[in-house]
DNA sequence: ATCGAGGTTGTACCTAAGTGCAAGGTCAAG
DNA sequence: CTTGACCTTGCACTTAGGTACAACCTCGAT
């Protein structure tokens, strides 16, 4: 069974376009199982399960290349754990570095926002008036 | 008074290589002032206090096109409160919605990475092991 | 006078994850 | 048998913020 699925066929029922999906070879992260006689792509409907795992991967902040290796792993034998727990651990160290730049960031612009707010026309915005004093 | 600075000095001053000050010259957001007559760059000591608002802005995440607006504001006449805090407050939703983002994506990886714990060696990652069911 | 450090220009290249386009081959319906 | 929708390839382009290189010019010191 498994149909095979052209290539409009699997980028429909994954929500990919198909230009998307030819990239996605070149790349060699999802290839064709298969070429029809006129030369067709023809999918599995596993490449349609990799595609969203590629998209749930990718939401989680993981590049192509995570993923690669990610699906790399469980491909030759069995799935060792290292690799996949060092990606996830250093993904997950990679966000809180970037919580903690954007609380920060969150708080400058908060204070930038309430000078604005108090001096409301003349001198607006400490840090642009820094600037324009000099021009 | 104001020294007129070469490149080399502008760039040392301000910590951002010369190529980058001619890349920015190229995307007019920093120009020197003059020209020597034997056509060496001239900045002005407001270039460099302009650098700094430029790497002040970037760290709080305004890109290149931001810093233009942010400084084209106060160029014209009277700084104009409005647009600079229209960009502040694009810059700040910005930043909370990111913040909810990588929050949930924490979440994610942490449960990800519980689960890498819990099944020690066999089947790890449950994420990975969806596809790997079918491959 | 010459040497090396620094200046000038223009152009191409880089990453990431695609998108767009042109020229041509294929397939199913009418 | 033609039309239109879909497929193929290869190549260029996109965004942002630069970096790298080649070929040439200029400056200060020796």
């Amino acid at each position: 069974m498994s149909k095979r699925l052209t290539i409009s066929e699997l980028a429909k029922a994954a929500g990919i376009p198909t230009t998307t999906l030819r990239y996605y070879e070149r790349i060699r992260l999802v290839e064709p199982e298969d070429r029809s006689c006129s030369n067709y792509r023809l999918y599995g409907d596993q490449s349609l399960k990799k595609l969203k795992f590629i998209r749930a991967a990718q939401a989680i902040g993981f590049t192509l290349e995570d993923v690669k290796s990610l699906l790399a792993d469980g491909e030759g034998k069995a799935p060792t754990c290292g690799n996949v727990q060092d990606l996830i651990e250093a993904r997950l160290t990679d966000v809180e570095e970037r919580l903690k730049d954007l609380r920060h960031v969150r708080k400058v612009l908060k204070s930038a926002l309430e000078q604005c707010h108090r001096q409301k026309n003349s001198d607006c915005c400490q840090v642009v008036a820094d600037l324009r004093n000099k021009k």
